[in-house]
DNA sequence: GTGTATTTGTTCGTATGTATT
DNA sequence: TAATACATACGAACAAATACA
């Protein structure tokens, strides 16, 4: 056995078995894997070779290991299309998973000068804000402040506290449709407001997108950012610019 | 003085003054500010005024302390549009940055299973594989590792030796255009090795970018990863689906 | 490498004004 | 009016990271 020519090293029969595993569900999203010392006994190996193989896992985001506590399984990323057409609730039906909107604040406010900027007012005109948190399968996915002209949607809020979506408020508010006309992507530290309704550490990893979304006619309707868990999330671009009114 | 109404809070106004020092050139990217024993004399306030202003520009990106160090003024982000068509070179060009490219390691191995899988191969056929690293003013904006067939493209490696660009190097192998057919996106940290080629600290928040180039013919070339300096890339979703033909 | 001064980060405490209950 | 909560502003001291001789 130990002799006979292997086309592929043992740390790779090692990490693709370990994978199958947590895709069979053996071990499941956030559970911690047995211990290196079992592992290796397990597999007849040194414990050095277990190493090499879940540094690999580690390395494709499979598995992230905790110094002191051990080797856990990495959430499952929610795959997140992202593009002219987006609409939370459907991507998250589409994956499987159980979508939630929990809204922590709404205010009427004046608006600074990015927000004025972003939206096309002058600065100072007052702007509805409402911050909520996003769920998949009850777990918090990302958080979200979206921003819109006050003047133009006088019932916007309570339309979303109403509604519980924004494309079901906005068309309550004349906007029929509307899309996505600029997205741009950065990686943030969470800082400890985030990390308290994401559920993460301070510190951890953020996507944060900053986006605005314009009617049929090119003005802007709504001036969003949403940051996203890490490691809970993966957007995706898709070609679809010309894709089907997938409307919430 | 002190006691007259004041509309807007001492520290707001103190964000503001700073903000336009910076904007009209007084301060200028990655330079350092005044101490905050400095300002707070300036403006004949307390530290924590000066603080609470900086904190606020902090949040909006506009500078980031470094303790024992100082605060400085933000490296403008550079947009990196990210769409079908995305070239590097030519983006930093236009956004007035001198790119730059480091090729750190280029070796042919047998594919894993998500190479084969992306590019369209049986398991552990051969696969060039080119890490690098990409330059704004010298700075390091982004690592990328970049996966190509090797059998389709022999002497591939070569010519990005020679190149010094993966467009110039795909057309010499015959390869006349490429579109990006898929892209995914994560926030992660930043590993040892990461953070000491982009010059971050570890743990830093670094955007990953995963995409699939394809041929016209929809095959697909290349199968990259891009880490991207969260602090200093900015990645804009552009709608230029049907952009021009910038190519290097 | 060591020690020291500098600079930001954090945590106490104090006081004031304003808005809400 | 009283009680409460919240944001603003100031003061002092210490901790922690950095820069520099």
């Amino acid at each position: 056995m130990t002799s006979a020519q292997r086309k592929t090293p043992v740390w790779q029969a090692i990490a693709q078995t370990l994978t199958e595993d947590i895709a069979k569900g053996r071990y499941g999203p956030g559970d911690k894997l047995p211990t290196e010392a079992e592992l290796s006994a397990r597999f007849g190996v040194n414990r050095h070779t277990v190493r090499h193989a879940l540094k690999d896992m580690a390395e494709n985001g499979l598995v992230h290991a905790r110094r002191g506590a051990g080797v856990f399984v990495a959430q499952t990323p929610t795959d997140y299309p992202i593009g002219r057409r987006v609409r939370f609730h459907a991507n998250l039906r589409k994956s499987g998973r159980l979508p939630g909107k929990e809204i922590l604040s709404c205010e009427t406010r004046a608006s600074d000068a990015r927000e004025a900027d972003a939206l096309g007012l002058e600065q100072g005109k007052a702007v509805h804000v409402c911050n909520g948190l996003s769920l998949g399968d009850g777990q918090p996915l990302a958080l979200f402040r979206s921003v819109f002209p006050a003047e133009r949607f006088p019932t916007l809020l309570d339309e979303i506290r109403a509604q519980h979506s924004v494309t079901a408020a906005l068309r309550a508010c004349g906007v029929a449709d509307y899309t996505r006309a600029s997205t741009r992507l950065t990686a943030k530290r969470a800082d400890p407001t985030q990390a308290l309704h994401l559920r993460l550490r301070e510190g951890d990893p953020i996507l944060r997108s900053v986006g605005i979304n314009v009617d049929p006619q090119n003005h802007p309707v709504e001036y969003g950012t949403t940051w996203f868990a890490g490691d809970r999330v993966t957007l995706t671009l898709t070609d679809d610019v010309t894709g089907g009114s997938e409307v919430l």
